[in-house]
DNA sequence: CCTACCGATCGGTAGG
DNA sequence: CCTACCGATCGGTAGG
């Protein structure tokens, strides 16, 4: 692979870090976090092992003794992104009771939405840009998780719009929209511009909630 | 270059096309589109000259003598994609009077800006997702054109803030956030979907104006 | 527009 | 965890 000497700055410079509890012991860590790195700036096909290897401080065939390919590596860390994202999500919208209302469950959502992308950009970005890359086989676990987000997006989309806390001019469409704006944030979010991630959120689930067509501002 | 057997899905299977006039004559232009549909669902280090010239029907050693390298040939595309943005976004707003409120002109570049995502997803995901594969030189009038694009969406916003038409908590997140709205649309528009690119424009401008506290709906 | 070829690098393996 | 190596492929060039 020709890897270019001017470097190509495809994500923000922020720290190299997975959610806590996921990173595995030693030197399997080690390489998935130096993976993480390269993948987010370079992409899946623009990182060689050889690359990953030096940045762990190993010989690049090492790195056969821990996972069983370049691809592997790149599933771990789609499966690893699309959980966390899951499970936040999930834990936001669970932690709001349905008696305060859609709009309630819309901002946690939101706020949660963001907060994985400005917590885990790097992760965030090789999640979103990089699935393409593995099989069919590698990328289902995470497509399965991905559709489980958009599932909770919908379903208080669609109980707000039936309380008539809501009102869209189309239901999919909004949804999408929203999705948008919250994964972008992963490719400017960094120590280099004047936003703080708590700021980020909550603006982001404000604006969600206008487009949602929420009564209160 | 190791390309997988399992085709990749990183957009949606649409026509390759380029804008009215900008597509050179003869086999520099079948090179051009072929590198399209490739740097798309590939990307930038994904595909091979070899790829290349083989959907265009030559020897790979053709294709220099139409283009100096690989990096020129995505320097071209993601030149023709900004500045179709660019002229596409600058049109738009051009054509509603600053008479009729910034709200008109708003709804007049978001539909503009999804109607290019709509017409060009091939390019726009191009444009967007491997101009980090350009060296900085080959980059930078894509990037001059990007930041006048994102003036012109800053500067209505600032004016019906300014005329009390708009209401945002916060000017740059409300610009980013529609900006990645519509980015977004390129990556999944596409004849295996329900939605019409008019649909998704005019709802996308209906959003948008939600986003900007307009008071009108 | 092609044949023939360059040195470099690729992902991965054998064997220890 | 390393040395040594595999065949394949890379972007690009010489010469016609």
């Amino acid at each position: 692979m020709d890897v270019p000497d001017w470097e190509p700055r495809r994500v923000a410079a922020v720290a190299v870090a997975l959610p806590d509890g996921v990173t595995p012991a030693g030197t399997r860590g080690r390489i998935l976090e130096a993976a993480l790195a390269l993948y987010a700036e370079l992409g899946f096909y623009g990182t060689s092992i050889r690359r990953i290897a030096d940045r762990v401080g190993i010989n690049s065939a090492t790195l056969y003794a821990h996972y069983q390919s370049k691809e592997q590596v790149l599933a771990e860390l789609v499966q690893v992104g699309h959980r966390e994202l899951h499970d936040r999500l999930a834990a936001a919208v669970g932690a709001v009771p349905d008696a305060d209302g859609a709009a309630a469950q819309l901002a946690a959502l939101v706020r949660a939405h963001v907060g994985v992308h400005v917590d885990y950009p790097l992760l965030a970005v090789v999640t979103n840009s990089e699935l393409h890359a593995l099989s069919p086989e590698h990328a289902a676990p995470a497509l399965e998780l991905r559709a489980a987000c958009r599932r909770m997006l919908l379903d208080v989309l669609a109980r707000g719009v039936k309380d008539g806390e809501f009102a869209v001019p189309d239901l999919v469409l909004a949804a999408t929209a929203i999705g948008a704006m919250g994964m972008h944030v992963a490719q400017w979010f960094g120590p280099d511009q004047p936003y703080g991630g708590e700021q980020i959120a909550e603006t982001y689930a404000c604006l969600a909630l206008r487009i949602a067509g929420a009564a209160a501002r």
